[in-house]
DNA sequence: CTGAAAGCGCTTACAG
DNA sequence: CTGAAAGCGCTTACAG
């Protein structure tokens, strides 16, 4: 009977037809549980990331549903808010369902152990957005050095000169990368960076709202801010509105990811596209292929960021 | 021995330890497949959605979590954008894995029967901001007519005659329930409603942005805009600010879900609060209860709106 | 208090 | 080409 549902060729297209018309008047119903039990293969992949509910992970989710429904693969996502024992649990979990891999964005502080002890029970890793010390897997993430640079560079090309970063933290590669990007650029244009020009911290739009206020009172008022994300950046924008100050023309702003809504915002935003769709779709492609029994290369893989040039940045204005 | 894990009071303390120890030094790891196949509980809640990266969802998914983390239960997320196939799709998956129950936001079109079948193979349901005419299981979701009054009339009290509806849709019963509040409170207040002041169809931030043409070139120049939800208000304010008029001054702008974002727009926005968080921790409360053997009543829990006056809302002023 | 047996619903060889 | 049997790893009576 089993052999007749899943269209074998083993069996005759007449026996085949009428079991499938008797399991569809008797309302069956295959039972998956029993099925993973016998064969070991769950049809279940977990994604885990810091918050599913951030547009940053939203877009890379999208494209990692679209591309596992294709497979006919069945996803679990949870949230880890970088707490490593919620992401523990959910490891722990999806060993317990017998899941067939998972895709995640690592917690801060994750070791390599962890993800070592997934692999040697069976479950297949890929990270996205963040990379792990010493971990053997596939990683997928944009050029995070590179991409902050574009956008610092391109400041320094409209003139600005004191430039300030908002948001992001020493915690995550992505973070370290993303401040030396800036360092680095500042540096190669002969700048000076003043180390209370960095606000680290920020990272939602609530983060980007409140830092204004110590953003407007730094010393030697700079003219510029490059935001740790579009969240960060937009959230400042409208802390320094209202402020009654034009962000665009009196302060120059830079985000980072170039969200869907980096575009609507008022002033649209001067930010870095940073392969959201990109980095989904490789990361379940590659570990589909893992679970198909392809060999897996431990790859880096970077994404080339953008800079896509909006209304947030213009020449510089001295404020009083 | 699984006595022993579940710290069973039939197993001697002693023998407990030495089994739990034992456990841990093989890395032994429980196989739920195998005990659901026994118990038929398998510890798993389905949720389904229009879109769960949609902030709206996202704040009731998170009252879920919480909710369900607390009784030990994983949660299997998925989105059905409104599509009917993929709810559907859903749903075998969840009676497939032996779920024990869902929770959801019907997709538009959603049929009594649908949500009967997954009843009858013991997949219990409870929904959330939408209703299903015929469907006999819990729902809960805020009171939209009477919270879209609230708005409609803090607009007249301010003075606004030509106030006009954006976004929305008359498919589901949340659509039709706000406009009609809509054109309650303006039949209350005598003023008329001209049909072609409502504006259907956006429900995001990109729909409000691009009907804000529309909405200022329309006949009689409404000098309000009710929106069907934050979303479409955060995005209509930007596509005026755009248009070179001030959001708050020129038009006001009502919001309706009071998103944590609409308090940090510019300018903050005036919306009702809808309730996420008692809706998503009260479905929850409700599913678990039935899971532990508690009657079900089908009941119709209208959570009440409270309106939240901010920024965006003032005095009429006539446009030219 | 503990151990051995049956059975959940599949899939996979194996025998007819 | 088809049917009967074994076994995946649990839990639950049941016997000792």
């Amino acid at each position: 009977m089993s052999l007749a549902l899943r269209d074998s060729p083993l069996v005759a297209d007449a026996t085949r037809d009428r079991i499938k018309e008797h399991a569809r008047t008797i309302g069956y119903i295959y039972n998956r549980r029993a099925a993973s039990l016998r064969t070991s293969r769950s049809g279940i992949v977990g994604v885990v990331v810091h918050d599913i509910m951030n547009p940053f992970f939203a877009e890379i989710l999208r494209s990692i549903e679209s591309e596992l429904d294709r497979s006919r693969q069945t996803f679990i996502l949870s949230n880890h808010y970088d707490q490593l024992e919620k992401q523990r649990t959910f490891i722990d979990t999806l060993l317990q369902l017998g899941a067939d891999g998972v895709i995640m964005s690592p917690a801060i502080g994750t070791p390599a152990e962890d993800i070592r002890l997934a692999e040697e029970n069976g479950l297949p890793a890929v990270l996205i957005a963040r990379s792990v010390e010493g971990a053997d897997v596939p990683v997928f993430r944009g050029d995070d050095a590179y991409g902050i640079g574009l956008a610092t560079n391109h400041l320094i090309s409209l003139g600005h000169h004191r430039i300030a970063m908002i948001g992001g933290t020493d915690q995550t590669s992505t973070g370290r990368d993303r401040f030396q990007g800036y360092v680095a650029a500042m540096q190669a244009a002969g700048l000076e960076v003043k180390p209370h020009w960095r606000l680290p911290g920020p990272r939602t739009k609530q983060g980007g709202f409140e830092s204004a206020g110590q953003f407007l009172a730094l010393k030697d008022k700079p003219t510029a801010a490059v935001c740790w994300n579009d969240l960060v950046a937009i959230g400042l924008m409208n802390g320094i509105a209202r402020a009654g100050l034009v962000p665009g023309v009196d302060v120059s702003v830079t985000g980072y990811d170039d969200l869907e809504e980096a575009a609507i915002a008022t002033p649209a935003l001067t930010t870095v596209w940073n392969g959201q769709r990109e980095v989904g779709r490789r990361a379940a492609r590659v570990l589909l292929d893992r679970l198909n029994g392809a060999a897996m290369r431990a790859s880096q893989e970077l994404i080339k960021p953008e800079l896509h040039v909006r209304q947030s940045t213009g020449k510089p204005v001295e404020r009083n």
